[in-house]
DNA sequence: GAAGGTTACGAAAACGGTTTCGTGTTAATA
DNA sequence: TATTAACACGAAACCGTTTTCGTAACCTTC
């Protein structure tokens, strides 16, 4: 087991001081070129590699970033994480990655883990319960503290700092005029119980196209889910209530599962009833029939988020600081497959 | 924007010494009640946290963990990684994660990246690639240097290390067997292209059981995808050339896709036919018909690992290291729906 | 040959903690 | 009153780097 090498053995082995070899091994003029070759090729030799730890020290800076998100067994988180890594990795940053399991504590507590100097700055999606509360204190702190922060998609109006969201309200009125068009008239909305600010932005699109194709706004064909453990029965209820010639869902499992309760009640899909969900997952592509989608573009959205991060990271460096804060949009595209008509 | 407090401003404020803060925030017995009461007071207020980059490099241990997977847009990846997470949360560390993204070149990156001091141990399932070439000299040159590493699922013989695996043989035969116990004949296993070890291990169990009930092993009846752009052609083909009554899938992907070309085809599920994939993901839940899956238990497996790992770290610190190494076996559980007969 | 300029390197401070050891003050004891 | 022990704290080394500054030794130049 051979210990990792560090400048002082290096700078022991070959009879010269710490700062000597620290230099030689960064080309530095002031060292010969025999020196800096020596040192250069002992440190090659031994396989030298710089303490991490100790220049992040020396810098403050530790080329980490800390990601925090409300779930990672869920696919648009999933790769949006994707997106941060990769662009993270392509900047030499590497990326610590915390779950807040959408609860506040957890969120702030895993906050107060990597805000200790482990991190350069933070990419969040807030927790469900930390929107619900509407408790961003712990925001607040690390903002005031001058440490970078970014949010993605799921954001907050009350916290100043850059921000990564999708054009929700818009994608959400072209889907749903997408569906008017088809001719489509009663047309459901299968949406959140606790309130995301996505899912309201959706709502509106919504609406809004309803409203300006003439058609009345129906509370009753606002169909409210629970984020996990959904009854069928209760789904079922709801075509049973309600004549539905369409859906328009706020994710992709809501969709899944609407879709099969019309198709064991008889329905053919999408000649009686269309349907379009957010998110492009695997449940999406291998439904059946395939479910037109929302793309979300989660991985553009990672590496726009990393890249505003790490930018302002290194801005801060450099000292040029005072940028303003910028909220990036990104446009979501619908993917028609076979669950609406063309 | 309030910059961080170190010992150092405490010091300086109270007009005292800095180890003498430092005890004091340790609660020292060698630290007067009074001194202890007012530094300790000071500190609340101004709410400081030692810098963890600092306490890192004086221990030598950072209380991170560093993961390198293959992939994380995968349900089962994803489900080891939340085990992993909450496990080293729970014990003070944060995970870092890199994505090999099935690259051998990507993998060694990734750990030459975190192999500088910045962890204290690894987490690791193989890229496609580094299986096929089987070239481990980077995580040989871990071990080496001492540094704890623990494999899960996708692990090789050639390296001595704690490791994580399924007992995929016992599971694909029981998987196999509960197909025969239907009174199917002749069972098709969709499986991998590239050698992955843990299909070759499925592979084994799926023969000894067809062996065993005195079935003629037929090369035909093996299926081989790609991993991904999945040709439907391909599939029903394969249908078209063999008569099929049962189809053992190695991930979910497949037996999703076969189910479907099977029911294109007419075939009834599960009365002409059965299905069980390898997976417990989201489209095996919400298939239709619902498929029998193994369930892998991704977060037991991640927890093990992750436990695994902090356990060694945290015995080489206290000095008592060797500890022989151990490979933990999760045990797969069949999850009986609606794709295989009862 | 004195003044000034390079060259090539080392000493030391700094990053922010932890920890060992030394020491001045006070209290207890003989 | 002298000795000693307990107490409360500070100095300093250390973790592994980076970086500033100082300085011998040599080289120019007039």
């Amino acid at each position: 087991m051979k210990q990792k090498i560090t400048l002082k053995h290096i700078a022991r082995e070959l009879g010269v001081s710490i700062s000597t070899v620290s230099k030689a091994l960064k080309n530095s003029e002031e060292i010969s070129v025999d020196t800096k070759e020596k040192i250069q090729a002992f440190a090659k030799l031994y396989n030298y590699k710089p303490n991490n730890i100790a220049v992040s020290l020396k810098n403050k800076r530790t080329k980490n970033i800390g990601v925090v998100i409300p779930d990672i067994v869920h696919h648009f988180f999933t790769t949006v994480f994707r997106g941060i890594e990769k662009y993270a990795n392509g900047q030499g940053y590497n990326v610590i990655i915390c779950v807040s399991d959408e609860s506040f504590d957890k969120e702030v507590i895993n906050m107060e883990m990597l805000n200790n100097g482990s991190i350069d700055g933070f990419i969040m999606s807030l927790s469900a319960e930390t929107q619900q509360k509407n408790d961003i204190n712990h925001l607040r702190e690390v903002v005031d503290q001058g440490i970078p922060l970014v949010l993605f998609d799921r954001v907050t109006d009350d916290i100043d700092c850059d921000k990564v969201i999708l054009n929700d309200r818009e994608i959400a009125y072209k889907a749903t005029v997408k569906l008017l068009e088809e001719g489509r008239k009663r047309i459901a909305l299968a949406t959140t119980e606790s309130y995301f600010n996505v899912s309201e932005k959706r709502a509106e699109g919504y609406k809004q196209a309803l409203t300006e194709y003439g058609i009345e706004l129906d509370d009753n064909l606002v169909l409210v889910l629970p984020y996990d453990d959904i009854k069928e029965e209760v789904i079922n209820d709801f075509f049973e209530r309600e004549a539905v010639d369409a859906v328009l869902s706020v994710n992709e499992i809501f969709a899944i599962q609407c879709m099969s309760v019309a198709k064991k009640r008889g329905m053919k899909i999408p000649e009686d009833i269309s349907f379009i969900g957010f998110t492009d997952g695997l449940l999406s592509r291998y439904s059946n029939p395939r479910l037109t989608v929302v793309a979300q573009h989660g991985v553009t959205m990672g590496e726009e988020a990393a890249k505003m991060l790490i930018d302002r990271v290194e801005r801060e460096i450099d000292g040029n600081d005072e940028e303003a804060y910028r909220t990036h949009i990104v446009e979501a595209t619908i993917i028609e497959r076979e669950s609406t008509k063309n």
